[in-house]
DNA sequence: GAAAAACCTGACCAAATGGTCAAATCGAGC
DNA sequence: GCTCGATTTGACCATTTGGTCAGGTTTTTC
């Protein structure tokens, strides 16, 4: 009688879902990443998930039995993100260009992915109830690694001695403001969104500082009369 | 019962609040900080910060008529501390002195009122449906005046010529970390939250990193053995 | 010391919400 | 065009929650 925990499979495959299941969940899971994000775990409701999805409440139900599913499915999606933009450190072993590739590729995860950045943000705050263990494995592993990192470069001379911890806490802090605070940020710039232009320039101050703020790149020329400090340096791009 | 023990303090000022409504609006207001922050708007219940205030949910409501206006009071304290701390920046003239008082008072504030903080970003992340007035009133004042402050610094060449907007998104991101990703930061410190040693370790490095970045002061001298400056190696950024 | 004002609280209510279920419908293979 | 599992959904339920209220107690005022 009732099949219960009846694997979703469809013909021989074995593990393929069936396309309407597929497409089903990609609506929801778009869905519940906008509203989660406008309201939190608990401000969500799976009414008005189903809403936006354009589906009824209990077909929601059929394919994520428990808003606590949903919300995990949703979690794990964002993270995989932030690995994939973590790769972009790991790929160079020279600071200006590890630094200046992963924060160019997490101001980019901010931008195209603001909603998905402050899941997470809202699951850090309220003490990662469902993602703990990502951070108590994959995330402390990753960041013990660029740690390392880091310190080879101060060991070789290549940046200046910082913590290197805080170094990381730093560029995260700063790309994810650009998604998180993205609603503060719009209404200081006359309730308008950064144009691209203007994002380009917020990567660009971001980079310049952090590099030149560990040594790993000469300070701008600063502007004129009294200091001269580095010749002809004119700032900015290149 | 007897004597509880209170400071009676009866005033005849008229506009003033009897000591009991004085107080009990405190513990409220105390518990009512801890429960939004840990659980946002939605998240929190009246039972809940009653409970944590040790008074019955009913009388909670006897001083806070709705669980908004308790909110909106809540977040207006924040904003306050905040405001307060922000004075540390005006009061001085130099780059150096200001940024450092600056960055200090709010990693202080982060330390000291993680929860405030909390709430706060909580508020921006949820599109600041209860202080979007001060964000466009207060806040984009103070910002104006601040960004004029730093024009003038590169202007008269005391630090380098870098946009102040984005300057100040990072001063705000970086501090602010410390509060509300605190949870985060205390699993990568194996758990432990961050020592007073620790936490004046993160002030220096990022009041060293900021400052160094728009070239505020020299760079830190590298642990290098051959390259005292430029290791030739900085090609172009972006 | 008594009236008035302020304060306290158990009991209660209407709305919202996560989740269930049985009956109806669809779709691919035979 | 039949069968059987996959899908869809309106109706429904138990629990939670913000808020009310009536009646009691304490504090202030005169």
């Amino acid at each position: 009688m009732s099949g219960r925990d009846r694997t979703p499979a469809k013909a021989q495959d074995g593990s393929q879902k069936s396309a309407i299941r597929a497409e089903n969940e990609r609506v929801i899971l778009k869905a519940a990443e906008e509203v989660f994000a406008e309201s939190g775990f608990r401000g969500a409701t799976t009414g008005m998930i189903a809403d936006r999805a354009g589906i009824p409440k209990a077909n929601l139900h059929y394919y994520f039995p428990t808003k606590e599913a949903l919300y995990r499915r949703v979690v794990e999606h964002i993270f995989n993100i932030w690995l994939e933009a973590a790769n972009s450190f790991d790929e160079n072993d020279d600071p200006v260009d590890a630094l200046t590739a992963y924060i160019s590729k997490k101001m980019d995860v901010s931008r195209a992915h603001p909603m998905g950045s402050k899941v997470w943000a809202n699951e850090i705050l309220h003490k990662a109830p469902v993602i703990q263990d990502y951070l108590e494995t994959t995330l402390t592993e990753w960041t013990a690694s660029r740690v390392a990192a880091i310190e080879r470069w101060i060991a070789s001379g290549r940046i200046a001695p910082v913590d290197p911890q805080y170094l990381l806490y730093m560029i995260w802090a700063t790309t994810q403001h650009y998604a998180d605070f993205n609603h503060q940020i719009d209404t200081l710039n006359g309730g308008q969104p950064l144009s691209d232009a203007q994002f380009e320039d917020a990567k660009r101050t971001v980079t310049g500082i952090i590099l030149t703020g560990i040594g790993a790149i000469p300070p701008a020329g600063l502007a004129a009369d009294d200091t001269p400090r580095d010749a002809g340096a004119s700032n900015g791009a290149a």
